[in-house]
DNA sequence: AAAGAATGCAACCGCGGAAGC
DNA sequence: AGCTTCCGCGGTTGCATTCTT
């Protein structure tokens, strides 16, 4: 069965909103109070569907709504909480007084993915000048190796004693995103990598988990690591609620308000990534480069 | 100066979850 | 339990403005 639709089409003003509407609409939420957007065009005198007129509401005509000029401090901070929540724009607004979600989105979609990809694109290029470089020095030790190893062949008669020639692989870390994550916290917000914290790693359903084990609850947390998906989101799994409820009450950010421990929080994120043995080779692509 | 392209942003649309019946 | 309604969210669109040629 189809949904019905939220509002009786027919008749309705669409597009760009008037100056007379907004004033009807301020008015409105102003004596009444936000809600009930279902009832409040049809008493606003307003020939708007509600969700528009909550839309109008929530992203221009809200009093403490700041426009434009986002900051550089205000930047970062979406960048870092974008990386951590993926396409959550009403969570990441949440975090911004007087932001909304759809100025952030757009802020995101317009300036910082192309800044983003930028900054992606710079940090490819210096990562391959390096892998290019790794790589020469080792062909040199290589053959300086194979150098000494014949000398030393030359000196003995036995030649089954020649070794296989030692393969060297180059080691890169796959892309890699949060799949789902609970962060376990202590009433005082301290790390969840602290020293009180046993942390090992398993495979499950093809993905690889990271359980920490905080001694002080013995609550174990169960942090999934998936691969990255053929989209570039980094969305979490519906099933994990906990992070968001936080964040969404506020509880989270009590504990993390600052970037400093926004940084620590991703330092923890990057060990956690990083404890499983990384045996990433090139694939054919990236070894062409070196070819 | 004009035309076309690119950009920015307000608003719309459809979906999913929660709540109510 | 199942259906309907409402709310909120994220993706997308369309138009106005700015930039480029």
């Amino acid at each position: 069965m189809g949904r019905a639709p939220c509002c009786a089409k027919v008749g309705l003003h669409k597009g760009p909103w008037t100056p007379k509407e907004d004033t009807l609409l301020t008015k409105y939420v102003q004596a009444h109070g936000e809600g009930q957007w279902k009832s409040l065009p049809k008493k606003a005198g307003l020939l708007r569907c509600g969700k528009s007129c909550r839309l109008r509401w929530m992203n221009y005509l809200r009093p403490d709504i700041k426009r434009g000029n986002i900051s550089p401090d205000e930047d970062d901070l979406i960048i870092r909480l974008h990386s951590l929540l993926g396409n959550r724009w009403s969570l990441i607004a949440g975090r911004l007084p007087g932001r909304t979600d759809n100025e952030i989105k757009n802020y995101w979609n317009t300036y910082l993915c192309k800044k983003m990809q930028n900054d992606q694109q710079k940090c490819d290029e210096i990562d391959l000048e390096q892998k290019q470089h790794q790589v020469k020095n080792n062909n040199k030790k290589k053959k300086s190796n194979k150098q000494k190893k014949s000398e030393k062949n030359k000196g003995t008669k036995n030649g089954n004693n020649i070794q296989e020639e030692e393969k060297i692989q180059v080691y890169l870390p796959k892309p890699i995103r949060i799949k789902a994550l609970t962060l376990p916290r202590t009433d005082s917000g301290t790390s969840t990598l602290e020293s009180n914290s046993s942390i090992a790693s398993q495979e499950k359903e093809g993905t690889k988990q990271v359980v920490i084990n905080n001694n002080n609850n013995n609550n174990n947390v169960i942090h999934e690591v998936g691969e990255m998906g053929e989209n570039d989101g980094f969305g979490f799994s519906s099933d994990d609620h906990d992070l968001v409820n936080e964040i969404e009450s506020g509880s989270f950010f009590d504990t993390c308000n600052d970037h400093g421990m926004l940084e620590k929080l991703y330092d923890e994120y990057l060990q956690l990534l990083n404890l499983d043995d990384c045996n990433f080779e090139f694939d054919s692509f990236a070894e062409s480069f070196f070819d």
